[in-house]
DNA sequence: TCTGGGGTCCTAGGACCC
DNA sequence: TCTGGGGTCCTAGGACCC
């Protein structure tokens, strides 16, 4: 392939929680809104425009944003199943243009299109506007996209296409837009390798470029190095493929306060690998491979894994594998964080070579599962939680306590809407599925389609 | 009340086998 | 009385990404 024709591009939406919380819940549209853990260990996982002039930003401590963004913020839990029913539609409207993407997230991915090969930069941006025109249509929601000669190239130009644009970076610009970044803006450099560059003196990109291949080895590594060595120097001919299925599945949690006994630290076990078996179960394959993680209170993690003879799908095993895998906070100290992981995933759902064994574990694996923990105050409602009520529709709760709450009955197609106070035990107000703020108005509409049809 | 949760990839040492 | 060499699997830790 004459590489110099091609034309990747790097799709990347805009503040993508938050945008998909303003779609589904107009009220927030214009408001700045903060999506993430909610107690006092919780970072930002989004942040949309409004609260980003306040300077909010994801991975910051969620009080730090709260507290830059002032009263007007608007502070909510992520809603996985929304983020990732809307992310599905987007790639999928995508992938009927694009057949071919390398998805790296819920909200981002590669393509390089067959119809941009030979073509101009003028093409390859009406291209994209097309792409993101079908995207606004089909889901509501706002892509930037960057263009170039390479994958890091387009990521780096999707970051200057956003907010809401396109991007394109032609060959001539190329040397000149990457020579004067700072080298942490190269994919694959973090905060350790840039320290490392920046205690050599090595400040930009260009400067990385005119090392020799052999420096940046000896600085960066034999794999990493001459890798990351040529995307300084533009040459980037990584192919776009899609990625391949999941090698791991794991669950974490961190608590609200340090545990400190290896009791408390087995009772946490359970719901914590029950969550992961969920998705492993939904993935479909077995595990050999069990991992616990632990962060002490200082951040430092440890972790411990174990394989089994044979890949399994059984919670009993997989969950006695973990517990047998802890280690006692009383000789390591107080534990911020567990989690637990499956790996060495295979389909092949073999019988067990050992079903004593297996029997045995079992019976470890069944001590104490403890029960949910105990709901808040508020008749166990949360803000932010979906509900339904027989006329008024989905709805969400915007506040709770003293007995009442007040819900706001909204959705993607409804505008902003009314706001009404329950008590909290009102038999009116149902949990509801979250999805279904994507989708109600749909359904409704085309419930009264049919309706009508004679 | 500093620092979530879900991943990928790399390194390095030891066991084990031929 | 010197201890090869390669390959693979397992384990632990860590950098990095969104």
């Amino acid at each position: 392939m004459d590489l110099s024709a091609r034309w990747v591009l790097h799709l990347d939406m805009d503040a993508f929680f938050a945008s998909v919380e303003q779609l589904t819940r107009p009220t927030l549209r214009g408001r700045p809104v903060l999506v993430g853990g909610l107690g006092g260990r919780g970072v930002v996982a989004g942040a949309s425009y409004e609260a980003r002039v306040f300077g909010a930003r994801s991975a910051m401590p969620m009080h730090q944003a709260r507290r830059q963004v002032g009263a007007a913020a608007v502070v909510l839990p992520p809603r996985g199943v929304v983020y990732s029913v809307a992310s599905k539609r987007v790639f999928d409207a995508i992938r009927e243009v694009v057949p071919v993407l390398e998805q790296l997230s819920f909200d981002e991915a590669f393509g390089e299109p067959a119809a941009l090969v030979g073509a101009d930069a003028a093409e390859a941006e009406r291209f994209c506007e097309d792409l993101r025109r079908l995207v606004r249509e089909r889901t509501g929601l706002v892509a930037s996209v960057g263009v170039g000669s390479g994958k890091q190239i387009a990521k780096i130009a999707s970051g200057l296409a956003k907010p809401d644009g396109v991007r394109v970076v032609g060959r001539a610009e190329e040397k000149t837009l990457l020579s004067g970044l700072p080298v942490r803006k190269l994919w694959g450099i973090g905060p350790v390798a840039e320290e490392k560059l920046h205690r050599l003196g090595i400040e930009t990109v260009g400067e990385l470029a005119a090392l020799e291949g052999s420096e940046v080895a000896s600085i960066l590594g034999v794999t990493i190095g001459p890798a990351l060595h040529q995307l300084a120097r533009g040459i980037d001919h990584r192919p776009v493929a899609e990625r391949a299925e999941a090698k791991q599945i794991s669950a974490e949690s961190t608590f609200a306060a340090d545990l400190i006994t290896l009791d408390q630290l087995r009772e946490a076990t359970g719901p914590i690998a029950e969550h992961a078996h969920r998705r492993l179960e939904r993935d479909g394959r077995g595990a050999r491979t069990v991992t616990v993680k632990l962060k002490k209170s200082d951040m430092s993690t440890l972790t411990r894994s174990a394989t089994l003879p044979y890949a399994t799908t059984d919670v009993a095993t997989l969950l006695a594998t973990a517990r047998r895998l802890l280690l006692d906070p009383v000789d390591i100290g107080p534990i911020r964080l567990l989690g637990v992981g499956f790996s060495g995933l295979s389909d092949v759902r073999q019988e067990s070579l050992f079903p004593e064994l297996e029997q045995q574990e079992a019976e470890l694996g069944d001590t104490r599962i403890p029960v949910a923990p105990p709901e808040p105050d508020s008749g166990g409602w949360r803000i932010g939680d979906d509900v339904t009520h027989p006329q008024l529709g989905h709805g969400w709760l915007q506040g709770a306590g003293h007995g009442v709450m007040t819900v706001r009955f909204e959705t993607r197609c409804s505008g902003v809407g009314p706001t009404r106070t329950f008590p909290v035990d009102s038999p009116d107000i149902v949990r509801a599925n979250p999805v279904d703020s994507l989708d109600w108005a749909d359904y409704l509409s085309e419930l009264a389609d049919y309706q009508s049809t004679p």
